[in-house]
DNA sequence: TTTGACTCCGGACTAAGATACGGAATGTAT
DNA sequence: ATACATTCCGTATCTTAGTCCGGAGTCAAA
């Protein structure tokens, strides 16, 4: 039987692949629980659970959670309640959520690559036909001669 | 020959379709210039040109560019050096950004949907694979008892 | 002429997710 | 015992792209 190595902070934050500062921020934000000071003073320390429950955020994140997402996810986990059916509608709704994403990604991509097939890609600007896109077709702000300086505005 | 429509920035942002306040937040980031107020007092009118340009904001914004990299493209538009290339350039890079974001989301909608798929999606938490692999496999934070009161720590 | 709508202006605030700072306390290695 | 590393804690700062606020000025219509 090992007992449950216990970590200070900045122990905890390398097991748990994140920085200190960012285990501060999620107690900050009542993502996890902050250990309470040993009585008689000296650091708090980590159990094993709270890097568990790091690496846990950590790995929602990369599947697209946002925190707050993570935090309802942490409150199903906790709850006896809940239901298998619960997370799954959750996960869906995110799929769903990166489904739209992709898909705008997609059109823009779409865009760009149809603006650079078309463009002839070198010679003069008026020839580009991915300025010419980006305009409604205008001429230059601020009259030619100081459209440069518009850029810092005086 | 139709004089240019001089507008008061209400209008010019109803026309260029943006809220006023996204007129003055422009102006001070220095994509666009602020014209002057009229000698003896009334209110600053915004010349077609500008309408224009904050309408090329809008579609470089679309395509995925952000205000700095839009930045950076009206002022390759003002400089009568700019080749077509530098734009293509610029293009092919937001392109290739694109493709990037594309290829991560698509990561993690596989990852999901194989969560999904071997979710039962009913019955015990304990059951739930999503939960199991956003676990590293731990127990509970703050013990089982005030797990919830956890996410308001004291 | 009074009301209502709009402009002007500087500054504060928002969301998300951290990251940095400064000074005091504490722990650890030499 | 002394130097150096960490921790603790609150607060401030960053990024991006705006949005909102309050008070004063201005314009146009009834």
């Amino acid at each position: 039987m090992t007992q449950a190595p216990l970590s200070t902070i900045g122990n905890a934050a390398k097991r748990a692949g994140v920085g200190v500062e960012t285990i501060r921020f999620y107690e900050r934000q009542g993502l996890i629980c902050q250990p309470s000071k040993p009585m008689g003073g000296g650091f708090r320390s980590y159990p094993e659970e709270t890097i568990e429950r790091i690496r846990f955020i950590r790995q929602a994140q990369e599947l697209g959670f946002s925190l707050r997402e993570v935090k309802e996810l942490l409150e199903l986990r906790a709850d006896p309640d809940t239901d298998a059916a619960d997370v799954r509608v959750r996960a869906t709704a995110k799929l769903a959520d990166v489904d739209k994403k992709v898909q705008r990604l997609l059109h823009i991509r779409q865009a760009l690559e149809a603006l650079i097939q078309s463009c002839p890609g070198q010679g003069d600007l008026s020839c580009c036909t991915i300025m010419d896109a980006l305009d409604g077709h205008s001429g230059n702000e601020c009259r030619k001669d100081d459209a440069r300086s518009c850029t810092e505005p005086s």
